[in-house]
DNA sequence: TCAAAAGTGTTAGATTTACACCCATGA
DNA sequence: TCATGGGTGTAAATCTAACACTTTTGA
């Protein structure tokens, strides 16, 4: 009899925020809950905390799960504990964000989970403490993307520069000046302008960037 | 037999991180372990989550036995859980810092509790994972430092502005300038000047102020 | 030929930083 | 009388924000 086991054990869970961008929208993936309690509510995607692994494990393979997509850009949100949360029993649940490309989720697994894309602006009513978990994760979300390049992993390898002004303008919920955005792109060494040109959003076509994740460790002088 | 009964349980505990602020320096509230395993490390205080409390519930009822403080401000860092973190069991922690004045804590109540306040540049190894914990509790508390007035919550009720700006450069590590600081201040109307004058640090004595929170609350500008 | 997106510099204003001396007092 | 911490303003430099027109091309 050990001094732990005179507590209480419970169980925990991992709730997964999903962020996306699509047609210049921020997008989150929801699904109809499939089981009781709350069965048929819109929902974050989660799983249980098995025995042996870790919190961090227990987010990847979720994901993985979800999404057939490893080594996703994840980070904390924190854990969500009130008694009641649930309301069939007592489950802290640990809330991690990750941001995906959303041409790289495979459609077919997306209706296979029965999830899908909304846009964070218009989400409904969630299960539980959901649109909580969802909040905190964008603030969060919004203050690394200030600070770190961490955009790139919700755009395909190669961009326009007007899309990743759009991105930009999505999480932050506001417009940009299209001058001084591309000012301060400029200065940032990591952002490679490629020969390529997309024609897919105008006629005159734009130049492809790419981000390279090497020049940026060498000198991550990031601010945007 | 329900659906969640299929998946383990584990415990889960609160670890705090506590800072105070004395003779210039930011300290951090640490003990030597109690218990096995890991008796006589050094270690942050916690416990654990009983099965009827909110996991904030858990960290406040952990402050106040250490401390015999109530309302103490306290925000959560967030979830560790490695598998293998805690050398008895598997034990999933939430680690939550705290801010509290010195002079409010009873010296017995810390003696009794065998706790002692280490500056936070000094800190030694600490069991498991705590001292990554108080580095993400650090970082935490920094950047809400920045955005909000929490540093009133290390000081006296009345303080001197030496003492703040000590206050703000032994948090952040880096000296500011008296002038610039000043000039700062001033402009926040919620940090009111009284007549009281402090001669404890200075011959010549300094005006003691104070964070007026209604004031705070009615036109919450604060950068520093 | 024209609509629609791509691309490009300059300037005023705001913010930030650097900096040095006099004052009041108790020992 | 002097050592110690308290208190005060200005100017240069940097950063931020506002702003409008030309180019290219497919329909």
């Amino acid at each position: 009899m050990t001094y732990y086991s005179q507590h209480a054990k419970v169980w925990v869970s991992v709730d997964c925020i999903i962020f996306g961008f699509d047609e210049g929208k921020l997008k989150v993936l929801i699904g109809r809950r499939q089981m009781d309690p709350g069965r048929g509510e819109w929902s974050l995607y989660g799983g249980f905390v098995a025995a042996e692994e870790s919190i961090d494990e227990a987010a990847s393979r979720t994901l993985f799960e979800l999404t057939g997509l490893n080594n996703l850009y994840m980070r904390q949100v924190g854990a969500f504990g009130s008694v009641d949360r649930d309301p069939g029993e007592r489950v802290i649940s640990i809330a991690y964000y990750a941001l995906i490309n959303v041409k790289d989720y495979d459609e077919r697994l997306r209706m296979k989970h029965n999830v899908e894309w909304m846009n964070i602006d218009e989400l409904p009513k969630l299960y539980s403490d959901h649109n909580e978990m969802v909040r905190k994760a964008l603030k969060l979300m919004r203050q690394k993307l200030r600070t770190e390049p961490i955009g790139f992993r919700l755009l395909p390898d190669l961009f326009t520069l007007t899309q990743l002004q759009k991105l930009y303008e999505a999480v932050n919920g506001e417009e940009l000046d299209k001058r001084n955005f591309r000012k301060r792109i400029k200065e940032m060494d990591f952002i490679e302008k490629t020969e390529l040109i997309d024609k897919s959003g105008s006629k005159r076509g734009a130049f492809l960037y790419r981000f390279n994740r090497r020049a940026y460790n060498e000198d991550p002088n990031f601010k945007l």
